[in-house]
DNA sequence: GTAAGAATGTACTAAATAGTTAAAAGCGTC
DNA sequence: GACGCTTTTAACTATTTAGTACATTCTTAC
């Protein structure tokens, strides 16, 4: 007894791993259901979010999503913590020391926009997280690491401007950052209220070059003597 | 078992309404449903607000939230509502056609930075709502009259600013409104998850009057010739 | 006062959902 | 080639939760 049938996309996914002849790889399974997981939670928020439905869309079972991640809440950290790591990669990539002050920030400023318009779901995550008063990132290991990359580059640049009586005194990087983080990250978070009440003007497609251009300008402007 | 005794606030509440002798007030219970119903939205977003929880803390019970909501979801709608009406309300106190420019514009973006920060729960909502892509707000009506009040106030003050000599051209009110709302909306939305990375140098409270004054010279700086 | 309708209380239901149980198949090791 | 550990399957459960049925009480118009 027992349907041993399923339908279409899952049952070619669970042939692999059909009774009788798997192989075991445990990576990629919690890959799967980390990727899974991320669009699931990223879409519906953390109550919102159906372990089901994460399910339904791995190629493994709802058993297994608590075989290595515990619980909903641990799978939600999990995701969370993965998605930061990956951000924080990214950001390592920039090279600025090289450039003189102005253009440096410029490109950073720049560079923070698209980052976080090019990745909504990170976005949402983080949304979410502040919906929740950051609890889950409180209990977590990976945010110490954060803060260096961001604020290290704005204190270089900055340090660099002062030195070269470009940029006015008293400013510090972690206000700089928190700036720049509230004009990228708003761009994207508040996308959908903002067009509903006025008009998509602002974020026709064409018209993503001068909110960034405009948003590199307000910081220059604010830095600069 | 069965411990028919209530705690205080809510035993008064239930007895003038106990068996055999109510009166009559719609208009004071849904009011009631919904200030309750605000702060539990507000608190555990959409998903996570339970119905339940909501008629427990009212001193009505959870047929009455169906009787006058309808469901869920209806609930939540008239929520965002009330809340976008208060809001507007609000905004409209500000008096500003006597001030100059400049000095009109500072006291909008500090007052807008007050107002957010003194409604996290308003904030929260529309946080929640973007969430869900504002799909709630995009079937209500409330929203439409809502771009008046601070788009026109800006408008007022940018064209005397223009005329007078002071502010550069090329820019737009709703702009300008983008820009003052993201700083002042990240302040309140970010706040968990930026403490948590960056500690509360920035949040201190003897500090809201600085981060007040920075919002206000980052637009002015960014308006001005 | 009485009938009709609005407002409220009590108890219930059906579905959804997080999490579990029990067993069996692969895999390395001796 | 069997033993112990890891990985996987499939079916199950207990609880939570949105929503409802139905009776009862208040209010108002006549």
């Amino acid at each position: 007894m027992g349907a041993l049938r399923m339908g279409g996309e899952e049952a070619e996914g669970r042939n692999a791993l059909a009774r009788g002849s798997w192989k075991q790889d445990p990576d990629a399974v919690k890959t799967d259901i980390l990727r899974v997981a991320r669009e699931e939670f990223a879409t519906h928020g953390l109550s919102g979010a159906r372990i089901d439905h994460i399910a339904a869309r791995t190629r493994t079972s709802k058993r297994m999503i608590y075989y290595y991640f515990g619980d909903k809440d641990g799978l939600y950290r999990r995701v969370l913590e993965e998605a930061y790591r990956t951000v924080r990669g990214r950001e390592a990539s920039l090279d600025l020391a090289g450039l003189p002050p102005v253009e440096a920030l410029r490109k950073l400023v720049g560079h923070t926009f698209d980052h976080h318009r090019d990745n909504p779901e990170f976005i949402r995550l983080v949304m979410i997280e502040n919906i929740h008063h950051g609890a889950h990132l409180a209990v977590s290991d990976v945010i110490r690491e954060l803060n260096s990359a961001a604020i290290e580059n704005l204190e270089d640049i900055y340090g660099r401007g002062l030195e070269a009586g470009l940029f006015r005194e008293g400013l510090s990087a972690l206000q700089l950052h928190w700036q720049i983080s509230a004009l990228s990250f708003f761009s994207v978070s508040n996308r959908a209220t903002f067009t509903l009440i006025f008009g998509d003007s602002l974020y026709a497609p064409d018209r993503r070059g001068d909110m960034r251009r405009d948003v590199e300008e307000m910081v220059l402007r604010y830095v600069m003597k």
